[in-house]
DNA sequence: CATTGAATAT
DNA sequence: AATATTCAAT
C-alpha cells in the first residue's frame, strides 16, 4: 500500500528528506498538471501521508493536517482535478442548477467545522481523493445521485434569476438529487401530491432537458475514465456503468466524453499560418511545439528527432496521461476491454517500439524520475 | 439491433 | 460554451 514508504527506505532517507524530495517532485510535475493530474495527485497524497506519519496521528484524511500541509499552497489543487470542469461562478449566470452538490458539500463541511481555512478547493480535493479508492465494488453508496436536469424553459427573459436555494422542495417538482443524504434512501421524490409527471413527460419531441454535469458528476466521470484507462480507451457505456449514476444515459455520457476529448486534445490553435512568420512556423517540427501548458507534454519523450514535415493529417492524439490505475479489482463484471483499445498513435517512433511494454514492473513510482519520461503514452500497444 | 465517434443543432 | 441529436460506420 504505502509504496512510498518502501521507496523512502530504499533511498535511505528519513521522512523529512523524503517529503522534501516529494515536494520537489511535485513542483516539477506541476507544470504538467494538466497532463499528469494523477501523478500530481499521487505525489501530493504521498506527501500528505508522510506528513501524517511524521506527526504521528494517522487521522482519516487530514482535516487537521493542514497544520503543515499548507505551505506549498501554490495553486496546485485547483487545476489538477478540475481539469475541464466547467468553471462555475457563483454569482454569474451559468446554470441555476448544478451547484447542488458542491453547495451541499461545502455546506456540510462548513457546518461540521468552520475551518474555512484555505478555500474549499482543498475540501474538494479531499473529497475527490475519498472517492477514489473506495469504489470498485462499492458503487452502492452514492449511487443515487441524480443530478438536476436543467429546465431551461423558453423563459428566455435572460434567466438572470437564481434560486439561491437549492434545497429542493416546493415549487419545482424537479427530481433533483438526493445523493445519499445519509438516511432517507427512499428514492421517492418528495412530490407530495401534485406533480405526477415525474419524468417522461408525455411530451414527445421535447428535447431532453439538459443534463447538468455537476462537479460531482464530473468527478465520477473522471474516476470512471481513470479506471477505464483514459478518455481514449473508455467507451460511453462503460463509463456510464462505472459511474453508476442513476438517471444518467449513454448519450449523455457520450456527449460529455466528446466534449472532454475535444477539450483535452490539443486545440490546434489558429491556423493562420503564412502571415506573421514570427509565431507561426515552429509548429509541429518533431511535434514538439509546446503550446498552452496544457496538453503539451505529449511529445517530450517521443519527440526526439525524425518525422517533422509530416504531411499526414496527423492527429497525434495527446494521451492525457492516465494510467489505467492499478485499480486492483475493478467492478469488472461487464468491463471487457479496459485499457487497451484503439488509440491511434501511428508509429512515429519507428524502430524503437520497445521502450514501453513494461507492465510487470511498475517502476513508475520513482519520484525522482519526474516529468515527461513516461507521459504514459496511453496503451501504445 | 446496439454502440460509438464525429458532425451538427440548439 | 455545454448539451442534445443526428449521421454513418461498426
Amino acid at each position: 500500500m504505502y509504496f512510498f514508504t518502501e521507496k523512502m527506505q530504499s533511498l535511505k532517507m528519513g521522512f523529512p528528506d523524503y517529503i522534501q524530495t516529494l515536494e520537489e517532485e511535485r513542483r516539477k510535475i506541476q507544470v504538467f498538471s494538466k497532463e499528469l493530474p494523477l501523478s500530481l495527485e499521487l505525489v501530493t497524497q504521498a506527501i500528505e501521508t508522510c506528513k501524517q506519519q511524521l506527526s504521528g496521528t494517522t487521522s482519516e484524511y487530514n482535516l487537521n493536517g493542514h497544520s503543515e500541509c499548507s505551505e506549498q499552497t501554490t495553486s496546485t489543487e485547483g487545476p489538477v482535478l478540475e481539469e475541464f470542469i466547467p468553471i462555475k461562478k457563483r454569482a454569474s449566470s451559468s446554470s441555476p442548477c448544478c451547484d447542488e452538490d458542491d453547495e451541499q458539500h461545502s455546506h456540510k463541511q462548513r457546518v461540521s467545522k468552520e475551518n474555512n481555512n484555505s478555500d474549499k478547493r482543498k475540501s474538494d480535493w479531499l473529497r475527490s481523493v475519498q472517492l477514489w479508492n473506495p469504489d470498485p465494488p462499492a458503487e452502492e453508496d452514492v449511487s443515487k445521485i441524480v443530478c438536476g436536469v436543467e429546465l431551461k424553459r423558453s423563459g428566455s427573459g435572460g434567466g438572470a434569476f437564481q434560486p439561491l436555494h437549492k434545497e429542493e422542495k416546493s415549487s419545482k417538482p424537479s427530481e433533483s438529487l438526493s445523493k445519499t443524504p445519509s438516511s432517507t434512501p427512499v428514492v421517492a421524490t418528495s412530490s407530495s401530491a401534485v406533480e405526477p409527471a415525474e419524468e417522461k413527460s408525455l411530451n414527445e419531441g421535447q428535447r431532453k432537458l439538459r443534463r447538468c454535469w455537476s462537479q460531482d458528476l464530473h468527478k465520477r466521470f473522471l474516476h470512471a475514465l481513470q479506471q477505464l484507462g483514459g478518455a481514449d480507451s473508455a467507451t460511453p457505456k462503460q463509463i456510464r456503468e462505472l459511474m453508476n449514476v442513476d438517471g444518467l444515459t449513454n448519450d449523455e455520457v457520450k456527449s460529455h466524453l466528446q466534449k472532454y476529448r475535444l477539450h483535452t486534445r490539443r486545440p490546434i490553435p489558429m491556423v493562420h499560418n503564412s502571415s506573421d512568420p514570427q509565431t507561426a512556423p515552429f509548429v509541429l517540427v518533431g511535434n514538439i511545439f509546446v503550446q498552452s501548458p496544457e496538453y503539451a507534454a505529449v511529445a517530450t519523450s517521443t519527440a526526439s528527432r525524425e518525422v517533422a514535415t509530416v504531411a499526414a493529417p496527423a492527429r497525434i492524439y495527446a494521451p492525457v496521461a492516465t494510467h489505467p490505475t492499478p485499480v486492483s479489482h475493478p467492478p469488472d463484471d461487464s468491463i471487457k476491454k479496459p485499457q487497451f483499445k484503439k488509440v491511434k498513435l501511428f508509429e512515429l517512433s519507428n524502430s524503437d517500439d520497445r521502450a514501453n511494454h513494461s507492465e510487470g514492473a511498475v517502476h513508475s513510482n520513482s519520484p525522482t524520475s519526474s516529468s515527461s519520461t513516461h507521459t504514459s503514452t496511453s496503451p501504445g500497444y
